[in-house]
DNA sequence: CAGGGCCCGT
DNA sequence: ACGGGCC
């Protein structure tokens, strides 16, 4: 078995080492257009942490309390805590009374509304998404983000840029930790970017896949990265002593895999295939077993906007039905708010409660949803927010009372709302599903045929117009200092390894450092992070757009969605800090300027233009060497992206220029076709989905929407 | 055990 | 439509 696996990997190796000297070799010879990728088997993966965020977005907000040790207050949790706190013996989930008891001067602040914290975190991972789109949330504070495509563009220029010339092929092949290496400049420039830009540090980890990625991540903390090589692999994955260290392993599968006497991942990697399918089914048994591995194929997909909103609230008891409407009802008026800023329309309504029962199962919750009639779903987006709340708060006691028979007494402890099926405001005016459905089975088929054919020329016609920067925006500077490498014995780091990871003596790593990165120098140019722009998406034919009903235009060119992410909600859980000035715009911190060291006139200035600097030390002005620009490249087109995340017409570059709503727009289309996309192509994932896969356009056909817009593959 | 979310299986 | 599980 041993052997096979290995034959394959070397089969594996060679065909890449082709590879990749063809995808030089076209890049450096053939120019654009060529795209002759190769299916990576290497990817590089980045996973980014944000360091105990709600605390930081807290001190960003009142600069005062970043000497103070301070506690994120949710009931009676201290959900996180800075690090001033965490030196005091402070530590995430603990109770306030314990955290008061081990540090009397803690610093309180209430953390309850998410608001502030759920605006940051989408602009952290719409920074992401505009060096390089192919990013997934992980929560609010964490993003992986696949930079295969980029590490291969960046080695293509380093081999162009080499002084000598060849002719004909090179025998160049980029090893694993070469790639690797790459990515860890990326991650450094892109932590680099987030701190500059919106002020906030975090960790990252770059490995092969997002397990490993995510596992080292947080090796080093706060504010450092770690690589992890692939020699190394097993070492880490050995040395965890708990299957509940690995990601996807829950309290639950932990305790079910202790039933069967394994305990650390060391017992899963030996224990036989078999005794796991037994237990959890053929599937999930692979599944435990490669993770155990460190084996992880599962493809960073594009997050896009939420699936569902909602809203909570949980208390000690609530055991009056007038309790339960009242509750209700004040959920419900914010969740609406925010709907109608998200200018989606919800389809589906649910109620979840949480009942006190005197076992543990004080967890479980239980829901019962249905369908929201059409005339509340467009009070909800069209703003009359009284009435929409006036009439769901029916609906959802009718569904109380499918839970909880009121004749008995009864004991809740929490209550939540949620809307889904989110439907875009552009389907929710022509009254059918998602905006595919315009072009799919609009209610004039004439009409949409029209479309689709003037679409069609959209297709052959373009393919120029690639000379926006792309993926070296913004990062057009480069480290010329050698990453340390280290081994666990000699690295002195700040925090000591948690994970229950133990290094081996000989088991080497990538580290970077940025300590000593005062969060303060967040100021920076509106202008500049401002990505929504009002003028035509690229690639997008101005006569085809002429041709589309005003609702679908506006939809294309207005940056609502954005603005609604970023609007402030009268919060009315009295947070200190009263917001400022309502900028429409990704208003960089009115908060941060205040707070910003008064040294950002170099920062001002350098931020019209985008050399900025890399130090990885994260002290101004102490690199020894000048930075070296890289070359941008005019016309270098991009090959494919690798696997399904992205339709395979869709260029990411030309994605990457689209204003961020249509970006969530379109990610949306994507994740709704995913069904589609999964029954008709296999579980492979290395094949792209083609027009020739999809359904012929025709009734309850998804097959046609705004994908005309980019060029074919 | 806080407040959100997401995905999966049935 | 719901529950379970995971972060």
């Amino acid at each position: 078995e041993m052997e096979n696996s290995e034959d394959e990997e070397d089969e594996n190796e060679w065909r890449n080492i082709r590879d990749m000297v063809t995808v030089v070799h076209a890049m450096c010879v053939s120019g654009p257009s060529i795209s002759k990728t190769p299916v990576p088997a290497h990817k590089v993966i980045l996973h980014f942490d944000l360091d105990c965020f709600y605390a930081q977005v807290e001190m960003i907000r009142n600069p005062a309390l970043r000497e103070v040790p301070l506690g994120i207050q949710q009931k009676y949790i201290i959900v996180t805590c800075n690090y001033v706190a965490r030196e005091r013996g402070v530590n995430k989930l603990m109770s306030v009374t314990d955290a008061k008891e081990k540090c009397p001067e803690l610093v309180l602040v209430k953390g309850e509304d998410l608001t502030h914290y759920r605006e940051m975190s989408y602009k952290m991972t719409e920074l992401l998404m505009s060096y390089y789109p192919l990013v997934e949330r992980l929560g609010f504070d964490e993003n992986f983000m696949d930079v295969t495509e980029m590490v291969e563009q960046r080695l293509a220029q380093i081999v162009k840029s080499e002084d000598f010339s060849f002719k004909g092929h090179v025998y160049n092949h980029p090893s694993k930790s070469h790639l690797l290496a790459l990515g860890s400049h990326i991650a450094a420039e892109l932590r680099e970017a987030v701190h500059s830009k919106l002020g906030l540090t975090g960790c990252a980890g770059i490995a092969t896949n997002k397990l490993l990625a995510k596992l080292v991540s947080g090796t080093f903390k706060p504010n450092q990265q770690t690589t992890l090589l692939p020699e190394n692999i097993s070492d880490i994955m050995g040395c965890l002593s708990s299957v509940r260290k690995v990601p996807g392993v829950g309290h639950q599968t932990a305790k079910r895999l202790q039933a069967l006497g394994l305990v650390s991942v060391k017992d899963l990697q030996l224990c036989p295939l078999n005794d796991l399918a037994k237990e959890f089914g053929s599937p999930t048994a692979q599944r435990l077993k490669s993770l155990s591995l460190g084996v992880d194929d599962s493809p960073v997909t594009c997050t896009g906007a939420p699936q569902s909103l909602s809203d909570e609230d949980s208390f000690k008891k609530m055991s009056s039905t007038k309790e339960v409407s009242e509750k209700t009802q004040q959920l419900l008026s914010s969740l609406v708010e925010r709907m109608r800023k998200d200018g989606r329309q919800p389809q589906t309504f649910r109620l979840t409660i949480r009942k006190y029962t005197t076992a543990n199962k004080w967890f479980s919750r239980e829901s019962r949803q249905c369908p929201i009639p059409n005339h509340i779903g467009q009070k909800i987006s069209s703003g009359i927010s009284d009435d929409a709340v006036m009439q769901l708060l029916p609906l959802a006691m009718k569904l109380f009372y499918r839970m909880v028979d009121c004749g008995a007494p009864f004991h809740l402890t929490l209550i939540n709302v949620c809307f889904s099926n989110l439907q875009s405001r552009a389907a929710a005016v022509t009254g059918k599903g998602s905006i595919t459905s315009f072009f799919s089975q609009s209610t004039s088929p004439k009409k949409s045929q029209a479309v689709l054919s003037q679409c069609q020329c959209v297709d052959s016609s373009q393919g120029v117009d690639m000379d926006h920067q792309f993926g070296t925006d913004g990062m057009i500077t480069q480290n010329n200092k050698q990453p340390a490498i280290q081994s666990s014995s000699s690295s002195s780091s700040s925090e000591a390894p948690l994970h229950g990871l133990r290094w081996k003596q000989n088991s080497a790593v990538i580290v970077e450092e940025t300590r000593n990165a005062s969060c303060s120098t967040a100021g920076c140019d509106p202008d500049e992070t401002a990505n929504a722009v009002t003028r035509l998406p690229p690639n997008v034919d101005p006569e085809v757009f002429k041709l589309l009903p005003e609702d679908i235009q506006k939809e294309l060119l207005s940056p609502a969605y954005v603005s609604s992410l970023y609007s402030t909600s009268s919060s009315q859980s009295g947070t200190d800090v009263p917001s400022t000035s309502k900028s429409k715009l990704p208003e960089t911190l009115t908060d941060s300027e205040s707070i910003s060291d008064t040294k950002d006139a170099a920062n001002k200035l350098n931020s019209s233009n985008r050399a900025t600097t890399v130090n990885h030390q994260g002290k101004a002005g102490t690199s020894a060497f000048p930075e070296e620009e890289v070359m941008e490249e005019g016309g270098l087109s991009f090959p494919r992206l690798s696997d399904c995340e992205f339709p395979g017409n869709v260029d990411p570059k030309v994605f990457s220029e689209l204003p961020p709503d249509v970006q969530r727009e379109l990610m949306s289309e994507w994740k709704q076709q995913k069904p589609i996309l999964k029954t008709s192509s296999s579980k492979k994932p290395g094949k792209s989905l083609t027009s020739k896969d999809r359904k012929a356009p025709g009734k309850g056909s998804q097959a046609n929407n705004l994908f005309k817009y980019f060029k074919p593959s």
